[in-house]
DNA sequence: ACGATATGGTTGCGATAGCAATCATTCTCA
DNA sequence: TGAGAATGATTGCTATCGCAACCATATCGT
């Protein structure tokens, strides 16, 4: 399109971005599939693990991973098959359910972390400078804040 | 995890940058749903509409498009019942069909572009001074060409 | 010139995930 | 306290897309 509602320098971010960021994703999750896991998987055992008890209410889950809750049912399904999480039922209210990180689980993401992080290292973080660095995550600390004041 | 292989600047950049981009897509694609298009179906329309002759082989269009050839063939049907685009068998190579964008393709893109590329500025590049424009497009140009010197 | 190989495209199948509808449980407030 | 609203989770349906298998056409090597 000839549109030139953003200047060259502005264009030249977003393309390279928006071309950038789904082959990026793909390195990564392939460098997770040994493991056995994909890149939801690995979240939601990063999730689980940070939590105190190392456990979620199910809804909870669903949004710091952007899932729906229907996303959040299938993607346990998988994890709940390997037993790598475990779903509790509360006992203080009779809707909600826990999504709680076995050892197995805790095992694999112990395995799986440092070859994850590695992968981000010689993919992503090992390129920029330190002030590029900086810059993005100002950059997305300012997108994300203004996404999160449209959507209250 | 505890596991620091990361620094904090580093791993700031890392998670800022990855829980956003999810959203940031979706927003945008929430923008241009009015048109009843989605991302896809833009930056198909997109490709072919700078593409010479405003055409394009599927197997170009699907790589620029980072789809699988069967990828595509799925996204067509979608554009092609909404006679956005147009299948052209080739006369010179059998195996060959062209992506042809349509005038009624191309004005739809027409109309829907100045309000994507209002949405892009909106929700991230009105939202970053100059040096992050350029620190970004830097920062993606390089994992963009590490990655392609990666996979030959 | 012709069999082997490479290239272009489609199809069957499976995985992921959103939406709307549904059900169960809890909360609210009149 | 009891009817209606809100919250938590699941299910049916649908759409997208990758992989592997497949078919058709073109190119290469001898």
């Amino acid at each position: 399109m000839a549109t030139q509602w953003l200047s060259p320098a502005e264009m030249a971010a977003w393309r390279t971005y928006i071309e950038t960021t789904g082959d990026l994703m793909r390195a990564i999750e392939k460098d997770l599939a040994p493991f056995g896991l994909d890149r939801g998987d690995y979240q939601l055992l990063a999730m689980l693990s940070e939590a105190p008890d190392q456990r979620l209410r199910l809804c909870d889950l669903a949004d710091s991973l952007r899932l729906t809750r229907s996303g959040l049912t299938r993607r346990m399904e998988g994890v709940l098959k390997k037993k790598l999480v475990a779903r509790v039922q509360s006992d203080e209210d009779g809707r909600v359910a826990y999504a709680h990180i076995t050892p197995k689980g805790f095992d694999l993401l112990k395995t799986a972390a440092p070859k994850h992080l590695e992968s981000v290292r010689r993919l992503m973080v090992d390129l920029l400078t330190p002030t590029e660095i900086k810059a993005v995550a100002s950059a997305f600390g300012k997108i994300s804040a203004n996404l999160a004041a449209q959507q209250p």
